[in-house]
DNA sequence: AAGCCGGGGTT
DNA sequence: AACCCAGGCTT
């Protein structure tokens, strides 16, 4: 008897994939703070904090920062040095001075609200496309995809197969599926696809055995073979714990912020005394190299510089202080 | 498109 | 040691 050909793949239709995802969901969904609540405040501070960031490294911080700042109007009549301080240890501590800028937009621009529309909401410093739409859709409700790492992720996996897509299909199909979604859904299926992303789907190590649509995705089979290789190669593992990015000026902006925080209020350390908090081998040859970062950092808004005006000759880098704006 | 921006956890 | 992360902005 003749081998039969192979049977094509029975494949449930694209809406189908989408309602067992969204009942997946339902059953599966992380309990987050800041789903609990469609404050557009809480939800815009969640959704900064987030931005490239875990969030298991977020949740212990959000809570206390509501606390500290439990309203737009208390985040923008905060000083920003306190705004800076409740940011550690999250990084990228300029999103710490924009969402205190954005607070005060909301307050004295938008009537203590933010305006709906994610296009609007993208001409807002420090709000790129994935917060508008973050913000649009789970604080008020729009049906609009809502794209990260994880969303995209799982629609390149699931719909679009192994291969690399360019964003411009991903947006298509992202859109596609919140059209086609039932009235009211779009937060849950947003929230669906990251979670399916950071639990199931993700980018290392996929649990595809657990994965409510293995039998439908485009990469499941891929993904097997894919993981077979790496447990066959992986080796004696060793923690090492170096110091990353040591010597990086990433490295001793963030080193400088952090003794900066550590200042009482309203006071600041001289220039000198900042660069051997900073780094243990610090010498006064170095005093231009740390003058360059802290005039960056004040430029960003992230630290406050006490000096004669416009001054950098190495001999007057000596009466420079430094503090949190 | 590429580089820059933190910092902690995982492998 | 590299990789990862609910990205955004500048050049």
């Amino acid at each position: 008897m003749k081998r039969p050909p192979k049977p094509p793949e029975p494949r449930s239709s694209f809406r189908e994939r989408m309602l067992r995802l969204l009942a997946w969901y339902q059953g599966a969904q992380r309990d987050l703070p800041w789903r609990h609540t469609r404050d557009p405040y809480a939800i815009l501070v969640a959704e900064v904090m987030l931005q490239q960031t875990q969030v298991s490294r977020v949740v212990p911080r959000y809570d206390q920062f509501l606390a500290c700042f439990p309203t737009w109007h208390a985040l923008a009549d905060a000083p920003v040095a306190d705004v800076i301080r409740a940011w550690e240890p999250l990084g990228y501590n300029r999103r710490a001075v924009r969402l205190h800028r954005l607070a005060q937009a909301a307050v004295h621009r938008w009537d203590g609200d933010l305006p709906h529309e994610p296009e609007l909401l993208r001409c807002l410093e420090g709000i790129g496309p994935y917060t508008a739409a973050a913000v649009a859709c789970f604080a008020f409700g729009a049906p609009v995809p809502v794209l990260d790492t994880n969303a995209r992720r799982v629609l390149l996996r699931l719909f679009l197969g192994p291969a690399k897509a360019q964003e411009r299909e991903l947006r298509a199909l992202a859109q596609e599926a919140v059209a086609a979604l039932p009235e009211g859904q779009a937060p849950a299926w947003n929230q669906a696809l990251m979670d399916l992303g950071a639990t199931v789907c993700t980018s290392r190590k996929p649990l595809c055995p657990r994965c409510p649509l293995r039998a439908d995705c485009r990469s499941a089979l891929w993904m097997q073979r894919a993981n077979e290789r790496v447990a066959e190669a992986r080796g004696p593992y060793r923690a090492l714990r170096l110091k990353p990015f040591r010597g990086s000026s990433r490295y001793y902006r963030g080193r400088i912020v952090h003794q900066l925080r550590l200042l009482p209020p309203g006071e600041s350390v001289a220039l000198e005394e900042l660069g051997t908090r900073v780094k243990t081998t610090f010498a006064v040859t170095e005093l231009p190299w740390l003058y360059r970062l802290v005039a960056t950092l004040e430029r960003e808004g992230l630290a406050r510089v006490e000096a004669a005006s416009g001054l950098t000759l190495n001999s007057e880098l000596g009466h420079v202080r430094v503090r949190l704006p």
